[in-house]
DNA sequence: ATGGCTATATGGTATAGA
């Protein structure tokens, strides 16, 4: 089972660019995160005409989660309120629509956008750790259902000098910096693991250039669009892979699609069912 | 370097991204 995450600044913009990566690589489930459009006008019937179903939770102009699968979605929670229904802070929170979650194969996927914080010293950067606090929070109270759980999404946060261009001058400024880093740590704790980090310990593998400077000509950019898993999932990882590739196209995002290999078998109902009458 | 570039909502510029 093939599991993608891919940040693609507008999903109307990048329509042709993400159709011909679903026919190209041929992923069992891409998380979109950036969709940039309100729900009534998201392209839903494009996914389908390709077999794919989409569920999605967007506003206009900014944010916008999606989660495209082959197979049946269940148990689809938009936003935090799915998890945290009398939490006063995840409503106010929730109305920047950065997360989406649901059952595929059994396993949790979350797809998380999370808040880019703009600067240090703009109000942008506390909500950037309050909303990485919300979901622990709801991440925790997810955790109680005990499905085997796989977090991706665009963190905007490189948690090490291994994943930035260049460390010296970048560590301690937003996307890196001590706080922000310590609250993305917190969500892991240690139920969840880089799964790319098992496969590629070097520096030099980015998924984010900026559109500015020339960043992509000179291979300047940070790994922030990360795949995380339990421990169960994890012993099932085949491969973990950056599409770099693809920020090279005409009129890219700046971001390229990571994915991951698993060895998983989706659980079929029936067979449960007849593994608990025949014991 | 508060620059650089791109997308959206607009109908000349403003906001946001990272």
């Amino acid at each position: 089972m093939q599991i993608a995450t891919w940040n693609v600044n507008s999903i109307r913009t990048r329509l042709d660019q993400v159709q011909a990566w679903l026919k190209d690589a041929q992923p069992d489930l891409l998380c979109l995160q950036e969709t940039k459009v309100d729900d009534p006008l998201f392209p839903h019937e494009v996914f389908e005409a390709q077999g794919y179903q989409v569920h999605f939770h967007g506003q206009k102009a900014y944010n916008g989660v999606a989660i495209v699968s082959r197979q049946p979605l269940e148990d689809v929670r938009r936003g935090f309120t799915g998890e945290l229904p009398e939490d006063a802070e995840a409503l106010q929170l929730g109305e920047q629509k950065r997360v989406i979650s649901a059952l595929v194969n059994n396993i949790r996927i979350v797809n998380a956008y999370v808040p880019n914080g703009s600067a240090l010293k703009s109000e942008k950067y506390p909500y950037k750790l309050e909303w990485l606090s919300c979901l622990n929070r709801y991440l925790c109270a997810q955790a109680k259902r005990d499905e085997p759980l796989c977090l991706v999404g665009d963190f905007n946060i490189a948690l090490e000098a291994r994943d930035i261009h260049h460390p010296e001058l970048l560590t301690g400024g937003i996307m890196a910096s001590e706080l922000e880093r310590e609250a993305l740590l917190k969500v892991l704790g240690d139920r969840l693991h880089d799964v790319f980090r098992v496969f590629e310990p070097d520096a030099n593998h980015w998924s984010w250039w900026d559109y500015r400077s020339g960043a992509w000509d000179r291979d300047q950019g940070w790994r922030i669009d990360h795949i995380y898993l339990c421990d169960e999932l994890l012993s099932q990882a085949r491969s973990c892979v950056i599409h770099k590739h693809l920020r090279g196209h005409e009129k890219p995002s700046d971001h390229a699609p990571v994915s991951v290999d698993l060895n998983w078998t989706p659980t079929d109902d029936d067979e449960e069912m007849s593994e608990l009458f025949s014991n």
